[in-house]
DNA sequence: CTCCACTCTGTGCACGTTCACAGACATTCT
DNA sequence: AGAATGTCTGTGAACGTGCACAGAGTGGAG
């Protein structure tokens, strides 16, 4: 049994071809007779609109695509996805757009990617953590929009993009660290490379001037174990910190097991805050002092900016949210 | 400047569509000569397939609908999707398939996707946490082959599926306890309309016989706050327990404060016992015993049934894994 | 009454591909 | 030599849709 087309539509609504694809289009020029007729014959025959025919003729495809750029540990572990995902799911279904998944993590995966979208199978690209020098960026050129959840650094004022506030939030910890008579303040940053890296050492440094000397600082790759070994590293260098700031909370969890591995009790010898409230931060002992992202917000933002640039806007500004403190047991 | 056709790399291969075609098919009947003037031409030109066009003479659409019955809240916190996800895109990608995400949490959502698969936008189905009971299911029909990860209650032999070994993770760590010489021993479940709520608990009692009574039984719904609920609940009513077993590591992560907050030390008092093997286990204090499911084994096999079925293959037998008892210090 | 603007409808064409078919040519077998 | 087989190629039709266009009907203004 064939699957109706809009002819047999057509058909069984007693009008021709072109009639129904204005009501599907939803042009005006269709009387209330046709109307009618035409919804009653889709119900019954169940027709679907053929996307292949019509994206043959639209020169669009319906469809946008998220670019993972993430060497696959980290999939494991950010909840940043899975909200992003499910609000981009949610806000291009209304669009009648649909979400495809590809991974950009090494060369060849790449390349599959350009080959898709500059194939013309996408009418947005919504890229994810793309570290600074991506070549995909590049090798995107001028093809369909793209926007980025999360800066793409080098590339913030081609590509648009939503993100955390993260010096904001970086200045929110280090000032609380302050305000309650830390002295010794030391840092784990994320990799270099990404946003987050760089502006939550930013932040930190703006509230600790020339006290954020390099002997406090030690850098991470966010998983769990680096930041046991940055903690331990920093233990070693400077035994008499009496509190430390953390990129993430996966990275925190592990400082808090160097810290108890070094007889260190938290928060009373030790404070440690974390940054993500990830589901991470309430399965520590203590649980975590933190900097909560907006993530749906930022989901929302990027999505609202994607949608408006194939709407055909031109250059988009930024959207920076704002980040909070929540206040747990580690400080 | 217009994306170049096929007319357009057969016209600067000097041979005709026809021929162009079936090298791109694999088919064979090509000549060498033609075949290097083409490549070279394909190159040259940046040629890519329109998906579209031949998707409408094939009948087939190059995708696969991932559809996520989860209400959402539970996307944020499994690292089952993040791999199974990661895995689909991967095994997928070498067939030239390309990951499309649905949610199916509601019943417009639902009706989003039978419309979709059965509009026939999709190859193959990818069903993930669909509950008993589940409507989607019968809607589905019989559209394009499904499969599960996981298995699917109530159509175990209609919907194949690869999963977890769940009973016998459930005996391992029952059996650990009791080799232990742990001799009143609990358990936390997950909801009752899952596979890993049902089967998990029927290990348990597989071990444990008569002397798994209902009063040592309690029910969560995955969530920390559940399975803290679920643990002060237990000790409530049976304050002699001497080890839990908890259906999730979350839930055993809520477990573990609510034995804090009623001073019982974890393992000397209370041995408890996850599920899962997910970064949860080792964040929390102390780290979590617990049942390692083959999570990237299990994605593979999905993705192999269902490629299989695409294929054509007819009734496939599900794929069960074993599990693997991970021993840490809560147990 | 005529003209114009507006609403509504049907028709032919194009989008880019695959597939079935027919035919050309080379090779092998009887 | 003729037939049979196998390799390789080009061509026309079809897939289902949107869009431009032409044209029919209606109502109001001049």
């Amino acid at each position: 049994m064939k699957r109706p087309t809009i002819h047999d539509v057509a058909a069984a609504a007693g009008v021709s071809r072109g009639t129904v694809s204005r009501l599907l289009n939803g042009d005006r020029y269709v009387s209330p007779a046709a109307r009618v007729a035409i919804e009653r014959a889709i119900s019954e025959t169940g027709y679907v609109v053929n996307r292949a025919a019509r994206s043959l003729v639209t020169q669009r495809t319906g469809s946008v695509v998220m670019v993972l750029s993430e060497p696959y540990e980290k999939l494991f572990e950010d909840p940043n996805y899975s909200t992003l995902i499910r609000v981009a799911i949610k806000m291009l279904a209304e669009r009648d757009l649909s979400l495809v998944m590809m991974l950009a993590g090494d060369a060849a995966e790449r390349e599959r990617v350009v080959r898709f979208v500059r194939g013309g199978h996408a009418d947005g690209v919504l890229l994810v953590s793309t570290h600074a020098g991506d070549p995909l960026v590049e090798a995107l050129g001028s093809g369909p929009p793209a926007v980025s959840c999360g800066a793409v650094i080098g590339h913030e004022n081609v590509i648009p993009y939503a993100a955390a506030d993260e010096r904001l939030g970086a200045r929110q910890m280090t000032e609380y660290f302050v305000a309650q008579g830390r002295r010794r303040i030391a840092m784990i940053t994320g990799p270099m490379d990404t946003p987050g890296g760089i502006q939550r050492l930013e932040g930190f440094a703006e509230v600790l001037g020339r006290k954020a000397t390099s002997k406090l600082i030690a850098h991470g790759d966010w998983t769990q174990a680096s930041g046991e070994r940055a903690m331990a590293e920093l233990l070693e260098r400077t035994p008499d910190i009496d509190a430390v700031f953390v990129a993430s909370d996966l990275m925190a969890a592990g400082a808090l097991a160097a810290l108890r591995a070094a007889g260190r009790g938290v928060p009373d010898d030790v404070a440690v805050g974390g940054f993500d409230d990830s589901s991470v931060a309430v399965s520590t002992h203590p649980p975590l002092t933190t900097i909560r992202q907006p993530l749906t917000e930022m989901a929302q933002e990027t999505i609202r900016l994607l949608l408006a640039l194939i709407d055909g806007a031109g250059q988009l500004e930024p959207v920076i949210l704002p980040t909070e403190l929540v206040i747990r047991e580690s400080a």
